[in-house]
RNA sequence: GGAGAGAUGCUCGAGUGGUUGAAGAGGCACGCCUGGAAAGCGUGUAUACGCCAAAAGUGUAUCGCGGGUUCGAAUCCCGCUCUCUCCGCCA
């Protein structure tokens, strides 16, 4: 969420801000203002009030030892009608403060001034594209005929076991799952980031630290008997390491990365769009986690992209970077350039990664701040990216690589995989 | 799941109602000392919010979390969470 101090020292410039995402925040802003008026008088008074409190209590206790009983039964009746404006002073602080937090994570994150204006995906910006396009012969199939050809993704099982969007990977199909996996860990690794391993379920305060919660609580899945949530990316959990803490500037940047499984419910998508591998209830992903300097997080995005650019290459795929505009990014990123590949049976784009600089918007709300140099506390910068999410990238792959002798695996995962192709 | 013990600052650890934001030790930072280092000495070492144009300063809150008792709570009471030990179960 923003913070307090950038809606009241440049209300203005918020709300036109957040007009680059459609988004009018006037009425919202003018109340924060407002309420966090009351919320500094509340406190000045209450503040006063305790002061003297705490003053009197403590000439109670030596009013007590001199014996003048008098004096001391005076002062606790001061005490007890100043505790009593205490009392409605604390509940008219309180009130301002939930209220002024509820509002404030309604307000979406501000989008970087270099975010295209938009209403839609067809708004957004090729950034850059690259990889060459495949040759396909006229009766090309689409992945999910080719997993079934080739008994590599199994659909029907999936429903049997739990339902639609829970396939089951076979033979060639999931050692190249596999492959896929730890060609990313691998690649990220040598890239700098730190693997780590997380939960695959986490608690309501993880939620709301990167924002899943209170907003899309819908689209997790959760345990209610735990009420605990199980995770649509490892951002999530990975991102909540950093809940709470204070890094010295001299562990930034943090660059993390991660492998997990990702549980997404999708309520209300239906259609081809969503057919075979396009859109799962639960898929694998490797994930990219930076925190740094407000400084240096524009140039650590810049990084992050240009490296899911190498994975992309490495896999011998036609891709594209699209910088989303204001209507497509995402309520909490302020600028997030997209990865899609191209998917040749499918004759469509799709996007296998999102890479994003949150800047202090998450780390607002999970209290990840660093010690400047200065020794002073601020909020750090957060940014994500998929590096990547592998289902897509295995329809493009199947569909792209597809022969008359069989399917051909991309040379940097052959090594991964132990086969050259899936005949 | 059952029984018991516990949770204090960066760490260890004292503290069972009255200047305790918190003794003491360690760590860390800075300074002195030194040719340099070690040792030694000194100083400093939480966070959030409020007041102040800002710094300095100052007020309030925070000893797992939430509530209660009291003029006054780290200290007493209630609820919750977590950790440890033993038993049970178990990849």
């Amino acid at each position: 969420m923003l913070t307090l101090k950038v809606i009241n020292e440049n209300p203005e410039e918020v709300v036109n801000r957040l007009s680059r995402k459609n988004f009018d925040a006037k009425d919202i802003v003018d109340q924060i203002i407002e309420l966090d008026s009351v919320r500094r008088n509340s406190q000045t008074s209450l503040d006063g009030v305790l002061s003297e409190v705490n003053s009197i209590s403590k000439s109670i206790g030596s009013l007590l030892k001199e014996g003048k009983k008098e004096e001391a039964s005076a002062a606790r009746e001061k005490v007890g009608t100043l505790k009593e404006s205490a009392k409605e002073l604390e509940i008219r602080l309180k009130s301002a403060q939930e209220k002024i937090e509820e509002l404030l994570v309604t307000i979406p994150n501000l989008p970087h001034e270099s975010v295209p204006e938009g209403k839609g995906a067809e708004d957004n910006l090729i950034e850059r594209a690259g990889g060459v396009m495949p040759s396909i012969t006229e009766d090309a199939l689409p992945h999910w005929d080719l997993a079934k050809k080739y008994d590599l993704i199994d659909f029907e099982l999936g429903v049997k076991i739990t339902g639609a969007g829970f396939p089951v990977y076979k033979g060639k199909g999931a050692r190249l799952q596999r492959a896929l996996i730890n060609f990313f860990l691998d690649n990220a690794r040598d890239a700098g980031y730190l693997e780590v391993q997380p939960p695959y379920v986490v608690n309501s305060d993880s939620g709301f630290g990167t924002g899943q919660l209170p907003d899309k609580e819908g689209q997790m899945y959760h345990v209610g008997i735990d009420d605990l949530y199980l995770i649509p990316t490892a951002e999530v959990p990975v991102t909540n390491i950093y809940r709470d803490v204070i890094l010295d500037d001299k562990e930034l940047p943090v660059k993390n990365t991660a492998y997990s499984a990702c549980f997404r419910r999708e309520a209300g998508s239906y259609g081809k769009d969503v057919r075979g591998l396009n859109r799962l209830h639960q898929f694998d992903k490797v994930e990219i986690v930076c925190i740094d300097k407000p400084e240096n997080s524009y140039e650590r995005l810049d990084e992050m992209v240009s490296y899911v650019q190498t994975l992309v290459e490495k896999l011998e795929l036609p891709w594209r970077i699209l910088r989303l505009c204001g209507g497509d990014i995402s309520f909490t990123s302020a600028l997030t350039f997209d990865f899609e590949v191209y998917s040749a049976a499918q004759e469509r784009w799709l996007e296998v990664s999102s890479v994003s600089n949150f800047e202090s918007y998450q780390a607002n709300r999970l209290k990840c701040r660093y010690r400047d140099e200065n020794r002073k506390t601020q909020l750090c910068h957060t940014l994500n990216g998929s590096a990547l999410a592998l289902p897509r990238i295995l329809a493009a792959l199947l569909e792209n690589n597809q022969t008359s002798e069989g399917i051909r695996i991309p040379k940097a995962l052959v090594p991964y995989c132990g086969f050259e192709i899936i005949d």
